[in-house]
DNA sequence: TATAAGATTTATACTAAATCTAAATATAAA
DNA sequence: TTTATATTTAGATTTAGTATAAATCTTATA
């Protein structure tokens, strides 16, 4: 059962992070909502992005950053980081098995996921060479 | 040039982080010196670590908790966490090169490095099945 | 409908991790 | 020694996020 409560604020919440490709941090979430003159107390917006995630609606990612980001792409994908602009995309190609399998086997641990950051320089930002 | 001053304090954060294999917290790092009657302030804990890692004797690891961690073994390696105790080993398999090939090709971009951070249940835990 | 129960939102206080500041010490150079 | 430079220190500040409790909204029930 449990069925999603889907109140106008985290409509509003989900959506700001939807329409945002870019993984946005909490504070980038209040922003957008800001500009739409959707202002929401600061907590409501933590509570939604956590409610969001436990429901499954969003993920949250730890990017080895201070503030952590959230993603409408539900599906189990990886990151990579451009480290000249910033910005965040997908990686759909996921951690190879074999790759587990020799590290369940050297560590004697039973893997259950992996999380991946890769780090790099984007296209654009290659272009635009320094 | 630039000889690595290290002064007392920095070496005993040093050997606090290095005789402590499970890849200590800043706080960790505090108590073990307390413990050893060596109490140094908040601040030149966090400067030390700091600087221990900008000359390469530390490196900083963010394995998603709220603190980073600090790793005495410098070398390139990627981390195991186990979901049950919290314990944090080592995992020396590096990533594949065809895999970073593959997502190269995927996202247009140069990837010069990656974080790897497993998530499962180690041998002791496994063995103590709850 | 009225009323109560439950859930959600809100403002505010609080916490944890880390950084900043500026004075006090220590170390090195002249 | 005197001066300059680097480091340590206590305490204030910042940032990201959580906790609390009153206010509001929503739903269920008499
Ligand atoms: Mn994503
Ligand atoms: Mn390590
Ligand atoms: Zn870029
Ligand atoms: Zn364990």
């Amino acid at each position: 059962m449990n069925k999603i409560n889907l109140t106008a604020q985290r409509k509003a919440v989900l959506e700001a992070v939807q329409y945002d490709d870019g993984h946005p941090t909490a504070a980038e979430v209040m922003e957008r909502l800001r500009e739409q003159g959707q202002q929401f107390a600061y907590a409501t917006v933590y509570n939604s992005l956590k409610y969001l995630t436990d429901v499954g609606l969003l993920r949250e990612l730890k990017l080895g950053e201070a503030a952590s980001r959230y993603d409408a792409r539900v599906d189990d994908h990886h990151h990579i980081v451009c480290k000249q602009c910033g910005r965040v995309d997908e990686v759909l190609s996921p951690t190879p098995d074999e790759w587990i399998t020799a590290v369940e086997k050297a560590t004697n641990y039973k893997v259950s996921n992996s999380h991946v950051v890769f780090e790099g320089v984007c296209g654009t930002c290659a272009q635009h060479k320094v």
